[in-house]
DNA sequence: ACTATTAATGGAAATCATTTTCATTAACAT
DNA sequence: ATGTTAATGAAAATGATTTCCATTAATAGT
């Protein structure tokens, strides 16, 4: 599942190049990892699954991945308030498309929801771009999320 | 500073009563301490804020405290992505009014901002109905915030 | 007020995700 | 093929928060 077009490297490799990283087994295991399966997650999930085929993998080499993909936006980090990081393909010509998140609090489920995105997003870019002219501040980035009980949670 | 009225006790006695919480005297300081300090504390910056005073008040006191407080609605516990939570005194009678924040990524400066409020409210209020009912969700929280540079780091 | 009950406290130790250290390995430019 | 240097991984360190548990103190009942 090497997700390459007919012919040449998977379309990460320039990405790598471009930035002047090495290509790794690791990095591309972890990265091959994330394409396939799709949702939110923490090092350590990726550590176990990962395990199996890549027994020398260490966590530490996990950590610095994820960060590096997220440094050059492959990946997004995200924090569900569990105390744990998540990592997910960022958006783009790969990755998953536009979406937010629904945060159960007791069961930790996440759901990514797409509906009301574009008035959200409207909204978001109208307000950052008033705060970047009201505060001085170059906004890079914005975190919007929804906390609350699942349905099976709430019935309790 | 008790901020009592003419007579009677600080409105937050009846707060804890209710609940069946314990009055204390470490409970007390603390709150004082959060309306006395506006800003976004963590547990440390209270324990080192309140020691002066109170020399015998432990950081563990501080956080069961600060948990109390949230769970009773008294403050709001605030993450900037730092790793380490932040509290300020929750919206309301005595609290502050409704704002959000926007974090500068660099020197972790934090500005509330009240602008564009009601338009995000609303939005999120909206957006909340929406997804409550789309996905059987019931949501009691959310997040919105704003990542980026203030005008001090991003000239460098 | 006095006392019994039981929640609250605080210091030390434990937890746990993440980071650092450092000696070894492996990408890749030449 | 080979040297340079980034990447790796195992173990130790870090740092915020929590847990343990023996002690203290707030409150209810008298």
């Amino acid at each position: 599942m090497r997700n390459r077009g007919a012919f040449g490297p998977p379309w990460w490799h320039g990405k790598f190049r471009g930035c002047g990283y090495r290509l790794t087994s690791g990095r591309e295991a972890i990265l091959e990892l994330l394409l396939r399966s799709e949702g939110h997650l923490s090092a350590e999930d990726i550590y176990v699954k990962i395990r199996p085929r890549y027994p020398n993998l260490g966590l530490t080499t996990i950590y610095r991945t994820l960060d590096l993909l997220a440094h050059i936006g492959i990946v997004s980090k995200l924090d569900f308030g569990d105390g744990r990081a998540r990592y997910e393909l960022a958006e783009g010509p790969k990755g998953a498309r536009h979406h937010h998140h629904l945060v159960c609090t007791s069961c930790n489920k996440v759901i990514d929801y797409a509906d009301f995105i574009d008035e959200e997003v409207e909204l978001l870019n109208q307000t950052e771009r008033g705060l970047e002219k009201r505060y001085n501040f170059k906004i890079t980035n914005h975190i919007i999320q929804f906390y609350g009980l699942c349905q099976r949670c709430s019935r309790k």
